[in-house]
RNA sequence: GGAGGAUUAGCUCAGCGGGAGAGCGCCUGCCUUACAAGCAGGAUGUCACAAGUUCAAUCCUUGUAUCCUCCACCA
């Protein structure tokens, strides 16, 4: 029945599908299905909206990964779990994706129009968010699709209106012309943090700028973009430099022009630099813009919005891109004269982070949020410990960029995006700030309104969603349950775009933080390091990932291999780890569930538990705890550790190993006393894991034979310690049984005794040796583990072993009869080499306890761990000892 | 110029004030009544270097070296 169908090797596409299907359909994650919520409190996420530009990365994977185990681990935990997922429009990239598909087409946007762009754009969001959905699917998130939200919906495009006429009206938004970074290709203004500088060769130039009042003379200003000389309106000097202070005030020729211009003092010039004197191009440069505006000076445009240079340049060059451009202005200047050297020059350069054309500083009319006041709040939101980064190195981060906040760039030149809310009145000039598309200007009446043609920024949307996804601006009973939202799981390289915003209008537009905890990934990378990246082509496909090895190898391995904060260097083949892993789990239930046959559950009472069960059950309690705590504080890979070695080590290596004797060959009650036990522990483990391997936890606790009909383990209540069933004293002696098993294994090993030759082996435990009752009650299993002709427990000390070899342990001996195989003097050898180990560790905790500042100071755990020490060696030592005189007999 | 991270077994990485760990790889022996995607046994490390703090340092402090991010930049 039941067990029959486990009894197919594991393959994860046998049933990954089909249980998310019946999630889905039973709408398990939808937090109002969990039966077994404890107290109504909820634990939200909000999933880092991907990009509908592309499909989902090894990044996105990890991460998703990770706010799954969280979201699963709460829920289990008896809370209201809510994982909020969604996409974000992505305004430049998406727009870029769509310009470069007509490209193909020879087509360009302003052929279509702005309405059919939009609409060609919508149709690609559209493709996009089904790719991504059927990945997050794939990978089994456990999100609650009910709730899904898109950056652009209805909703949330209400809440962008919200939060840019509210900051009008609060005096936090303005329009104006200022230098602002500019793609010339994407044709958009770009805030601050959009450029990505790289360092690049280039030249000084030296150039001589001649005197208005005595050409024969000149002054040299040294400049990297001679083509932005026609923007100059001065020359600055430092009012300190004492080569230039009687300067001031002079005029100066510009070369290639007849324009005069004056030289100012200005104490941001560095006199150490080039020639100490700077030419001033205020719509050209930042620091010029800033000098221009401290002195009053004109700012001369010279490009178009294309990049090229406009009819503020002299003729020829017109039309030019900078770079041309600068190759004929320097042409020209050292044709007549002005070029006095050039020297090579490394610095760096902006780059569009969506297309990687080098940005132009350009002025413009632009809009702007002012951030400084919401900078404070979000910095006290820190120190109030409202928020907390793990790991916690990232609060310098956070800090250092909020109290060096400029102002936020939001207008961006483009047609996919929240259109700015803000109309223009053609009849009288008024301008509108409408949360509502006014029919009329409010002043004059006309009808004839011009919405800006701007777009936001996308990050104006994005900076919204903890809150804009549950309903805000509505007052929404989502709002009231889930916010603020628990945990936040991001890559660092997002913290300034997006978490750092979404704290500032988080406590702007609701007063209080978005969320509690930020738990920042590392990226993954792959073998030799390097980020992973569509033009290095060196990616991960996740999708490719489960269909070799499953969701669950997938969502294993990562977790396994996220330490907080580090960066993960995979490849295809770091995934069979956690394959390996399932396959064990899947094995060991099959094993298990094909021997419920012939035995019937009984319940389990604490009195009828073996020494090997109370290991095990007390082995559970520690891996529990060891997770509760693992996961208090985002120590995936902990976690992921200890659900590791308890599965496999302790309940596959020991447990169902020592036990398999009582449950294939014990009496009636013996075997269904042991399946009761096996199946319980199956029951627990499932839930332990459940977070971790979703899919084929899922799968075998529906088969298990003590899952009820509809349940499932989703929404089952995650174990807890159980002080009941936890026998430390027991699990101590089973390690020792362990220890001794492993000793004898291993002289077997290292003699090469062939498998099908039984030896007897004899233990002898000292009289304080706690284990010495279960040794002997254990004797025979004892001997099927070291494959024994017979296992003695000599507590009288009437065995005669002077035939076998002896080795020691800490509160007994063990003798292996294996006279024929013995190499006396290598075995001699050894002995006297763990006699000299031991001797020097001897040494240093001697050294230690005779130390009196030790015993002063020292911990009293310490000092008493090192008595014990002291002890275990010189027993060690004594029973070595022993042992060689006795193997001197024996040749 | 500032900030941060990394340096531990051949590889990828955990650990972090009191006897060096995992996975993979490697060596040896096993198809032992679930699992060869397995079982058992084994080898491998001046825990980058140098000082300091401490009874005690792989772990804390400082410096050095190498590598990697991020931020800010002098035209």
């Amino acid at each position: 029945m039941k067990a029959q169908e486990l009894a197919k090797a594991y393959n994860p596409k046998d049933f990954e599908e089909r249980i998310y299907e019946r999630w889905m359909e039973k709408k398990v994650f939808n937090p109002d299905y969990n039966p077994n919520v404890k107290d109504g409190r909820s634990f939200t996420i909000v999933m880092p909206p991907p990009n509908v530009t592309g499909i989902l990365h090894m990044g996105h994977a990890l991460n998703n990964t990770l706010q799954d185990i969280i979201i699963r681990y709460q829920r289990m935990k008896g809370r209201k779990a809510l994982w909020v997922p969604g996409t974000d429009h992505a305004g430049i990239a998406t727009q870029n994706v769509v310009e470069r598909q007509l490209a193909k087409e020879g087509r360009r946007r302003q052929d279509l129009g702005r309405e059919a762009f939009v609409e060609r754009t919508w149709q690609v969001k559209e493709k996009h968010h089904d790719i991504i959905a059927s990945q997050l699917r794939k990978m089994g998130c456990s999100c609650d699709w009910d709730r899904e939200r898109f950056t652009m919906d209805e909703g949330l495009s209400k809440a962008v209106r919200e939060a840019f006429v509210t900051l009008y009206e609060r005096g936090l938004i303005y329009k104006g012309q200022y230098l602002v970074n500019y793609c010339p290709k994407c044709g958009t203004a770009l805030a601050d943090d959009e450029v990505e500088y790289e360092n690049m060769p280039g030249k000084l130039y030296d150039v001589r700028y001649p005197y208005a009042d005595n050409p024969d003379e000149y002054i040299t200003v040294a400049t990297t973009r001679p083509e932005t000389m026609f923007g100059d309106v001065a020359v600055a000097v430092n009012p300190e430099d004492e080569r230039y202070k009687h300067l001031v005030g002079k005029k100066l020729i510009l070369p290639l022009t007849d324009r005069q211009i004056p030289i100012i003092a200005d104490s941001f010039v560095a006199m150490d630099f080039g020639t100490g004197m700077v030419k001033i191009t205020p719509a050209h440069d930042p620091n010029d813009w800033e000098c221009g505006r401290r002195h009053n000076l004109e700012a001369i445009n010279l490009l178009n919005p294309d990049g090229t240079l406009n009819e503020n340049v002299p003729e020829k060059y017109r039309g030019l891109d900078p770079v041309s451009a600068r190759k004929l202005v320097v042409e020209d200047l050292k044709a007549q004269g002005y070029l006095v050297k050039e020297t090579d020059h490394a610095h760096d350069v902006g780059h569009c982070y969506r297309c990687h054309t080098v940005v132009e500083p350009y002025l413009s009319d632009q809009w702007f949020v002012s951030m400084k006041g919401m900078a404070e709040k979000a910095l006290k939101a820190l120190r109030d410990g409202d928020i907390t980064f793990y790991p916690r190195r990232w609060e310098n981060t956070y800090i250092h960029w909020m109290e060096n906040i400029r102002d936020w760039c939001i207008s961006r030149q483009l047609w996919w995006g929240h259109r700015i809310p803000v109309w223009y009145c053609d009849e009288c000039g008024e301008m509108i700030v409408s949360r509502e598309d006014p029919s009329e200007c409010p002043k004059c009446h006309s009808k004839n309104l011009r919405q800006d043609p701007d777009v936001l920024d996308t990050w104006f949307s994005s900076w919204l969603w903890p809150f804009s996804t549950l309903g805000w601006p509505g007052k929404t009973a989502d709002l009231d349950t889930y916010f603020p939202t628990d945990t936040l799981v991001s890559a660092y390289d997002i913290i300034f775009f997006w978490i750092s915003r979404m704290i500032m209008a988080s406590e702007e537009f609701t007063g209080k933080a978005p969320f509690r905890d930020i738990v920042i990934t590392g990226l993954v990378r792959d073998k030799q390091g390097r980020k992973m990246s569509k033009s290095l082509g060196n990616g991960i496909d996740p999708i490719e990932v489960i269909d070799i090895y499953g969701a669950d190898a997938m969502k294993f391995t990562l977790c396994y291999l996220a330490a907080q904060g580090q960066d993960v260097q995979i490849d295809m083949d770091s995934f069979k780890m956690g394959s390996r892993f399932a396959n064990k789990i899947w094995n060991a239930v099959r094993f298990l569930l094909m021997n419920m046959e012939g035995r019937e559950l009984v319940s389990i009472s604490k009195e009828r538990l073996s020494t090997m069960d109370k290991w095990i059950y007390t082995r559970f309690n520690e891996s529990v705890k060891a997770i509760d705590a693992a996961m208090e504080n985002y120590r995936f890979n902990e976690a992921a550790q200890a659900v590791y070695s308890f599965f496999w080590n302790d309940f596959c290596d020991w447990y169902v190993e020592a036990t398999k004797q009582r449950l294939l060959k014990g009496s009636q009650d013996e075997q269904n006393l042991s399946i009761s036990i096996m199946i319980d522990l199956l029951d627990k483990s499932m839930k332990m894991m459940h977070p971790f391997l979703s899919f084929i936890t899922e799968e075998i606790y529906q088969k298990l034979p003590t899952t009820k009909e509809g349940d499932e383990l989703i929404t089952q209540l995650y174990p807890a310690a159980d002080d009941d069933f936890n026998f430390p004293e027991e699990a101590k002696q089973v390690e020792s049984l362990q220890e001794a098993v492993r000793s004898v294994r291993s002289v077997r090993s290292q003699l090469s005794i062939p498998p099908e030759k039984k030896v007897k082996v004899v233990i002898k435990p000292s009289p304080s040796f706690a284990g010495a009752a279960l040794f002997s009650a254990e004797s025979s299993l004892m001997a099927s583990f070291t494959n024994a002709s017979e296992f003695i427990i000599d507590n009288d000390g009437c065995e005669d072993v002077s035939d076998a070899l002896p080795s020691s342990a800490i509160g007994y001996e063990v003798f292996t009869f294996v006279k024929d195989a013995i190499d006396i003097p290598s075995e001699i050898r050894k002995l006297t080499l763990e006699i000299e180990k031991a001797g020097k560790q001897l040494e240093g905790t001697m050294k230690k306890l005779s130390n009196p500042q030790f015993l002063q100071n020292a911990k009293k755990e310490a000092i008493a761990k090192e008595e014990g020490k002291k002890a275990e060696f010189e027993e060690l030592i004594s029973k070595n000892e022993e042992h060689i005189k006795l193997l001197r007999k024996l040749g």
